[in-house]
DNA sequence: AGCACGCCGACT
DNA sequence: GTCGGCGTGCTC
């Protein structure tokens, strides 16, 4: 038996149905460098095609003659630990995906490369010797003219879009004829694709010229040409934006000469400056003893977890500020989480006036190469505190103490792409594997953390007291169906009106919030009622008055917004709830007052500079969505009004009532958070509904009472788990059909047992997404490993089935929407 | 999924 | 005869 070196590669090519540790040898030359941890490029498949992967072990054995050398060794040393492979298995059997995609998750993006397959035509032939050899191979001849149109080479991607699907077996003959060879090259991504630009690239009167000529067959052109006249260089994606162009259209503008690309720099992320070192910190002794409740738990140096359970204004991150000096004084690191790290400017301010250099933020934010050094120093260990969004729990620390997740019910901590991983999940194997201490902080815990705190699974500590005692607001629930027979139909009802009035006249400041995501506003045919529709999606199109354009929110695709009705020829009308419609029913009431509007249409600037607006410039009114109730703290805001409090509680998914009694209670709590008494006003068309009670009243725990009977009753979790799984494709019919079949099949699997129960299949909520229909069913039981391994089979056994061709499954547990 | 192989019918 | 369609099986 001939013995050699062989690695075991998870491998980016292979899909979840065959994903597994794939064996290669190694070479000589690579010996040194091919070790765990390392990632590499292998060639894979049939066609040998090269595809990125990383070694997750290497061992001497048996030389076989299937196996396949690694191609090369992308990284000088190791970027990944046997930990973190570890936690990637973790995650790849938990949450149904790839072996590579998990991966992908763990690592900063920054260090990933991109693959790219460059052929040439083999300089030194003559060229007739080069055509004559080239008539010998199928397709050789085309494939060679498009070569030599594209100077003698180019990518692989290019010749596939100019010469169809043949064009890699092509290749590989003419290869064979030693008529071309490929070079293949690991290029880091760097493009970001906010920094693109474009400009014209001849004078905008000639460019004009040209566009203009021929409007009517390309008119996104002539809206491109135009544009950057007015504007001169602008980055590609605000020309997408505002033109509908696809990043084709410009490449192709770019081919013909009428415009050129550069890239800019991003701005900076402004350093965050020197601060003075913190006071000591002096807790209260609530304070005190909710940190030494959860500090004990550190010392018998065992994996642990407490629920910090403080009220609005309670002094949360005093008590997190004074656990990381402690775990940092006892030589280990801690991880602090946050959902959304731009809103929460004064708990930043606060870790660097305490920890300074020690201290590495990791927000969205930052630019891929910043992100990567910090990565880099908190590998090196030169940093020993993190503070960041969702994936800063994947950073290196090593010593690991504490993780803390502020705000643990925020739907931010789940990830909305595959791998969908919770940060609360991720940040619960890592204190388990390095004995450190959970702490989930939160005025509004999700029901199942409160559970646990309740069955004795985690500590519980308690903030009640608000710091700065002051009162909470005054809360009235204003009932909509009064308005409605007073013959009122606005979005404000009286009540709002009058406080809103009194607020302006005293001169305090108010925030109106429309409990919806988003802005949505469609248009509508006033005559035949036509509505505009995505035609990928399921989706009505929303029009944005920025850019004059309807777009779909869900797939992004956009075209002008018509004046007519394409059907009837009628006037179009523009429709919705939005913000919008809200502002404009304010500037009737009150046409004298400013008002500020923060929503995803107006938020692309910054909502920081708008915020900042607010506050130094105290315009009267700031109304928005989900966004204006984070962390907002400003002294002159004495009244908060919900517009529709029922916006997001009848929806239907078991978190509804949460997320309402979660965003409601932080509402009111904005209010009078200075000297002043806050008032809050609550409109709603269901106003004995529990939840908005609870909510109007801040008493969780009467809503917990009532919410965790309803999990109990309607199997959800803690109690249940609920298990998706998706099954979508272009044809309707199949994808039910196929949808049906996998119902069967868990019918079967499962008859007889009285867990987990099948439901569906059902339409998914979008039914049509980026022209692909999906049905979903759902399973309701427990997650443990029996289900996970058979819903992995199920996703394995239907994809490798040739009756399912075209068709695609996944599987999440416990996700949103 | 992505690719090659191989088996058939419709053309030069 | 040969080109190209699609069904089938494999990925170290």
């Amino acid at each position: 038996m001939e013995t050699a070196m062989i690695v075991k590669v998870a491998v980016s090519a292979a899909p979840y149905s065959i994903d597994k540790p794939y064996d290669y040898l190694v070479p000589e030359s690579m010996m040194d460098t091919a070790v765990s941890g390392v990632r590499v490029t292998v060639p894979f498949g049939r066609g040998n095609r090269l595809s990125e992967g990383m070694i997750l072990s290497r061992a001497e054995g048996e030389k076989t003659p299937k196996l396949k050398p690694l191609n090369s060794v992308l990284d000088q040393e190791p970027v990944l630990d046997s930990r973190g492979i570890s936690l990637a298995l973790w995650m790849r059997q938990r949450y149904f995906c790839t072996m590579f995609e998990a991966l992908r998750v763990i690592l900063p993006a920054g260090l990933w490369y991109r693959i790219q397959e460059i052929w040439h035509l083999t300089e030194d032939l003559a060229p007739d010797v080069l055509d004559a050899a080239a008539s010998g191979v199928k397709r050789g001849t085309a494939m060679v003219e498009v070569l030599r149109s594209l100077n003698g080479a180019t990518e692989l991607e290019k010749l596939r879009e100019l010469c169809g699907s043949e064009t890699v077996f092509t290749l590989n003959a003419l290869q064979n004829a030693g008529i071309v060879w490929r070079e293949t090259a690991a290029a880091r991504k760097t493009a970001d694709k906010n920094r693109r630009m474009a400009e014209l690239a001849i004078r905008a009167e000639e460019a004009l010229a040209v566009t203009e000529a021929k409007k009517k067959s390309s008119p996104t052109r002539s809206e491109v040409v135009r544009l950057l006249a007015a504007n001169g260089r602008t980055a590609c994606s605000e020309l997408t934006y505002f033109t509908g162009a696809s990043t084709q259209v410009l490449k192709n503008m770019e081919k013909d000469g009428l415009l050129i690309f550069s890239e800019m720099e991003e701005l900076r992320v402004p350093v965050p400056a020197a601060v003075e070192p913190g006071p000591p910190i002096i807790l209260n002794d609530e304070q005190q003893t909710a940190f030494e409740t959860i500090l004990s738990l550190t010392e018998p140096r065992k994996a642990a977890a407490a629920l910090l359970y403080g009220v609005t204004g309670s002094g949360k991150t005093q008590v997190y500020l004074r656990l990381v000096q402690e775990i940092l004084s006892m030589g280990r690191t801690a991880a602090v989480l946050v959902p959304e790290i731009v809103l929460t400017p004064q708990m930043m301010r606060k870790f660097s006036s305490y920890f300074g250099d020690n201290v590495a933020m990791l927000h969205s934010g930052l630019r891929m190469t910043e992100r990567y050094d910090q990565w880099k120093r908190i590998r090196r260990g030169e940093v020993r505190v993190v503070l960041g969004t969702r994936s800063a729990i994947f950073a290196p620390l090593q010593n690991l103490g504490l993780i803390i997740l502020d705000e643990e019910q925020e739907s931010s901590y789940q990830s909305e792409n595959a791998p969908q991983y919770h940060t609360r999940d991720i940040a619960k194997y890592l204190c388990a594997r390095d004995q450190a201490v959970l702490v989930l902080g939160s005025a509004t815990p999700s029901i199942e953390t409160a559970w646990a705190a309740e069955n004795g699974t985690y500590r519980k500590a308690v903030l009640r007291r608000r710091y700065n005692a002051h009162s909470l607001p005054t809360v009235l629930i204003a009932d909509l169906r009064q308005e409605i027979k007073a013959g009122n139909p606005g979005l404000i009802g009286e009540d709002l009106r009058r406080e809103l009035t009194r607020n302006l006249k005293q001169g305090e400041q108010s925030i109106l919030f429309l409990n919806r995501r988003g802005n949505s506003r469609m248009l509508l045919c006033g005559e035949c009622g036509y509505v505009p529709e995505c035609p990928r999606c399921t989706a009505a199109l929303t029009y944005h008055s920025a850019n004059k354009r309807l777009m779909c929110h869900y797939c992004g695709y956009s075209r002008p917004a018509p004046e007519d009705c394409p059907e009837c020829g009628g006037i179009m009308k523009q429709i919705g709830t939005g913000t919008q419609k809200v502002e404009e029913e304010l500037k009737r009431l009150f046409p004298e007052t400013d008002v500020l509007r923060m929503d995803a249409d107006t938020a692309s600037g910054g909502h920081e500079k708008l915020l900042a607006r607010f506050e130094k410039e105290r315009i009267p009114i700031l109304l928005g969505t989900q966004m204006v109730t984070k962390g907002l703290d400003f002294e002159n805001v004495t009244l908060v009004g919900v517009l529709s409090a029922d916006l997001s509680l009848y929806v239907d998914h078991f978190r509804a009532a949460e997320r309402t009694f979660s965003l409601l209670t932080q509402v009111v709590g904005r209010a009078g958070r200075g000297g002043k008494t806050g008032r809050a006003v609550i409109q709603t068309y269901t106003p004995n509904n529990d939840v908005i009670q609870c909510a109007a009243h801040q008493d969780y725990d009467r809503f917990y009472a009532g919410e965790i009977r309803m999990r109990e009753l309607r199997r959800c979790p803690p109690f249940a788990d609920l298990f998706t799984i998706t099954v979508s494709g272009l044809d309707e019919g199949a994808v039910l059909r196929a949808a049906m079949g996998v119902r069967e099949v868990l019918r079967y699997l499962y008859d007889g047992s009285k867990e987990p129960e099948v439901l569906g299949p059902a339409p998914a909520p979008v039914l049509r997404l980026n022209s692909r229909y999906r049905y979903r069913l759902l399973l309701v039981g427990k997650n443990n490993k029996t289900t996970r391994d058979q819903i992995s089979h199920l996703l394995k056994d239907f994809a490798g089935s040739r009756s399912n061709r075209g068709l695609h499954i996944s599987a999440s547990c416990n996700t949103s929407e």
